[in-house]
DNA sequence: CTGTATCCTCATTGATACTG
DNA sequence: CAGTATCAATGAGGATACAG
């Protein structure tokens, strides 16, 4: 398997990523976190339990089709829990699950880091568009 | 400007996230770490100092374009390097930068989650799939 | 309220070819 | 070798309408 931390395993050799085995760490990231609208979803219920369309109302811009996919997404993955009641009209709750918890835990990480960098990226962009733009 | 880290704050009321404001935190990470390709490029870099062709190769299955513009966003953010030789035919080496080598770091975070996770995940899956598909 | 179904559009990508 | 240019195809995502 490979993975992103050992490199030089990877790097001995030929075709060295295969991002399309599914056992891929890598990928297995890149299809939960690349995921612009599942990553707020995830963070949208970090601390409430949360109704269908308040997700929709909170998260601004998503659509409603694309929020059912995800919240169904997340659900299959065990990060979050669906909780309907028979109410009329009926009620539907979604909650984290605590693995999903934990992997909210870990994004935090990388949000440190964007937050922290932000000024640094900027810098570099702006460097790089004085010098391509004369 | 709305955090991951804080959703207290951007929970309180109305439209919480600005995902399409440029500064918000949740959109950089998004717009360096949810790109699938730059992510691989990152990490071949982290040990070695490339040539274009050669992460052509390594990369199995990015294609010449994207290649290149995945390296040309990587090197305005500042997270890798590019230096050109005169020689015949030309050179041209891509190193990353310190801070390209601090976000690499980062994502080491998220790479073991995702290893460490894997099988919870693909566990619920499974269950999903077994309630789901009867 | 909580979704599913349909259509439609726009952006990303791959394939291909060509240049410095 | 290291790209840029062009074009077609694929698919994600939005708008809308409707159902349980």
């Amino acid at each position: 398997m490979v993975t992103l931390e050992k490199p030089a395993d990877s790097h001995a050799h030929g075709p060295a990523f295969n991002v399309y085995a599914s056992e891929c760490p890598a990928r297995m990231v890149l299809d939960r976190v690349g995921d612009k609208w599942a990553l707020l979803v995830l963070d949208r219920l970090r601390h409430d339990v949360v109704r269908f369309n308040a997700l929709k109302r909170d998260i601004h811009g998503i659509s409603q089709k694309v929020l059912s996919q995800v919240l169904k997404n997340l659900e299959r993955d065990g990060l979050v829990s669906r909780q309907a009641f028979a109410t009329v009209p009926v009620t539907v709750e979604y909650t984290l699950t605590p693995l999903g918890t934990t992997l909210t835990q870990a994004v935090a990480g990388l949000i440190h880091w964007a937050e922290k960098n932000m000024p640094a990226i900027q810098a570099a962009q702006a460097a790089y568009d004085a010098k391509h733009t004369p």
